[in-house]
DNA sequence: GCCGTTTTCGGCCCGACTGTTTTCAGTCG
């Protein structure tokens, strides 16, 4: 059984969490959690990091004890610490601590004094009003336990999309309130991560009372988890927590950049600040009683040495230390895109025809737009034989005729069969400006298999670019088994493109790959594989992605015209 | 358990709200 790197993150998440409820140093549970993260986030498998002899102590917060343990567990499957750890604190404890009110300590006495483990016992034990008699517990917590059990667990993530409308929707309703000035959705919302835990929302106001009363007031509210006079926070009938926190105008900043987060940036920014005798929370830099800094968030940045740092690079992914090199990257934006490599019409699966989407496009400001519909594999969507592709290539010249300062590219969503062939003889596939290419068919091959299925598809000289590398859903189906460090080579040596795929649902690449993408020298085609005209709108999730993965204007096939464009399409 | 231009020990980010207390611990972000 190949170990990946989310193996080795739960096993280090879910030993944190057992050594918490086992009261052990709290800096040495942060070590267990920071590492979890770092494996997570890496863009290359840390099993073949071990087996390739590389040294895992070069990796943030990753030492000698760490790096043995990931040795271990990619060699072993497991960890004996672990073992040995369940072996006197229950490994289903962990899950006690997902009920909300209830942390390491709580769940710590629970066992100790009811013996405890299961979710099953916690119930019985509040029904039998057992709970409520221990000693930093009481009617409250024993109460919640009882509604709680069975509900949504905390950590559930909603998609940036659906993040979007309910944050669009609560800056309406606060707009409304009398004295109301900024009001920003900060946290991973901000960070455009795709997909977000909870929404955190901040204000600056004349009246914070009032402000908070409306805020748990607003129709979408299922539960009030909280109020207080300048915080406070509601569970949505969506099931998705939202926090409100009101600052004066002069602490705006520094509230600003605190709960955009992440966490972990926000740490080694005050890290930073401790080291220069400085104090940093949500209402500014403080030198001594102080205030330095703190109304705007460039100025907490700027008090200590570093320039403004965009909210989508801040995860302690190498930020800081970008910036204290000046070599943050300049972000793409939205303004540099020039066109869209992936789109369809209703002469397959998509809802508008040709020329409402051309119209679409160009309503958008862009230059030219690939009108990519499936091939004839995709048997659902109507997929094109090579009949229809040759109509629509005839299709597009009359209409690329009528048409001035704009391009419609012929051009088609090829599937890449289990062989590795594409689903359309290369007789038509050249008479076509480029090609997307992607899997949609057998996603289980094993992972070997799966990247040399790929790999084949590359050889062929029409593949140009490739579409949703990983196949993934987010939310609803895990990304096909793929080496992409492999297929990234491939993709270089052979003079083709990845894509990025802009759909909310989709966001594939991640942003972990997108970065890795950028490091190895591969343009990114960001798309929005819109199937009707308003999907174009996509392209702002894609950029956010992009954005998250440090890439620049120079990065994107797609911030270029197409004059340009044709030059890079040059296999090699 | 990690880490180092205050280095190999002694630090490790900071505050709000709640419930259970009677001055604060626990949880959460």
């Amino acid at each position: 059984m190949p170990v990946h790197n989310t193996d080795i993150a739960e096993i280090f998440n879910q030993f944190a969490d057992l050594l918490e409820i086992d009261g052990a140093n709290p800096f040495r549970i942060r070590a267990y959690r920071n590492a979890a993260r770092t494996i997570a986030s890496l863009a290359q498998s840390a099993a073949d990091m071990v087996t390739e002899g590389k040294d895992l102590t070069e990796l943030p917060g990753i030492g000698k004890d760490l790096a043995q343990k990931i040795e271990e567990i990619v060699k072993t499957g497991t960890l004996s610490q672990l073992k040995e750890l369940e072996g006197h604190v229950p490994p289903q404890l962990s899950k006690l601590m997902k009920m909300p009110g209830l942390g390491p300590k709580r769940v710590h006495t629970l066992h100790e004094k009811l013996g405890i483990t299961t979710l099953e016992e916690l119930k019985m034990a509040a029904e039998k009003g057992k709970i409520s008699q221990l000693r930093g517990f009481g009617k409250k917590i024993e109460q919640m336990v009882l509604e709680e059990i069975g509900q949504v667990k905390k950590g559930e993530r909603i998609k940036l999309s659906i993040a979007e409308e309910i944050a669009n929707g609560i800056v309406t309703h606060l707009k409304k309130v009398e004295g109301v000035k900024e009001i920003e959705v900060a946290g991973s919302y901000r960070r455009r991560k795709e997909t977000v835990a909870d929404l955190d929302v901040l204000v600056t106001c004349t009246n914070e009372a009032s402000v908070m009363a409306h805020f748990v007031n607003y129709e979408n509210v299922e539960k009030v988890l909280s109020k207080g006079e300048t915080r406070s926070s509601v569970q949505l009938r969506s099931g998705i927590q939202m926090d409100l926190r009101a600052v004066p105008e002069i602490s705006y900043g520094a509230a600003l950049h605190y709960f955009t987060g992440s966490k972990a940036h926000n740490i080694a920014i005050r890290m930073l600040g401790v080291k220069k005798g400085l104090k940093i929370n949500e209402y500014g830099v403080f030198r001594g009683a102080r205030r330095i800094a703190g109304k705007r968030e460039e100025e907490v940045f700027k008090a200590v040495g570093l320039p403004f740092i965009e909210p989508e690079l801040r995860e302690n992914w190498g930020e800081i230390e970008a910036a204290q090199r000046g070599q943050l990257p300049t972000l793409v934006t939205i303004k540099d895109i020039r066109g869209d490599f992936h789109a369809h019409t209703k002469a397959t699966d998509g809802h508008h025809s040709l020329e409402e989407m051309v119209v679409a496009a160009r309503a958008r400001g862009y230059e030219y737009l690939a009108i990519t519909d499936h091939s004839k594999r995709v048997t659902m969507a109507h997929g094109f034989d090579m009949k229809r592709l040759a109509q629509r290539i005839k299709e597009i010249d009359r209409l690329n005729a009528k048409l001035s300062g704009f391009t419609v590219l012929k051009s088609v969503e090829l599937d890449i069969l289990k062989d590795g062939s594409l689903d359309l003889p290369d007789e038509i596939l050249k008479e076509l400006d480029l090609t997307v290419c992607s899997v949609h068919y057998n996603f289980n091959l094993p992972r070997k298999e799966q990247t040399e299925r790929i790999l084949r598809a590359m050889d062929n000289p029409h593949f140009i670019i490739l579409a949703h590398p990983t196949g993934r859903l987010i939310n609803e189906r895990n990304p096909y088994d793929v080496d992409m460090e492999r297929l990234m080579e491939a993709a270089r040596e052979r003079g083709c493109f990845l894509e990025l795929n802009g759909h909310p649902d989709r966001l594939d690449l991640s942003d972990v790959h997108t970065k890795m993408a950028k490091d190895m020298g591969i343009k990114v085609a960001i798309s929005t594989d819109a199937h009707r005209t308003s999907d174009l709108d996509y392209m702002r999730f894609g950029i956010g992605q992009a954005r998250r993965g440090w890439l620049e204007r120079e990065d994107v096939l797609n911030a270029r015209s197409w004059k340009e464009i044709k030059q890079l399409l040059k296999r090699k």
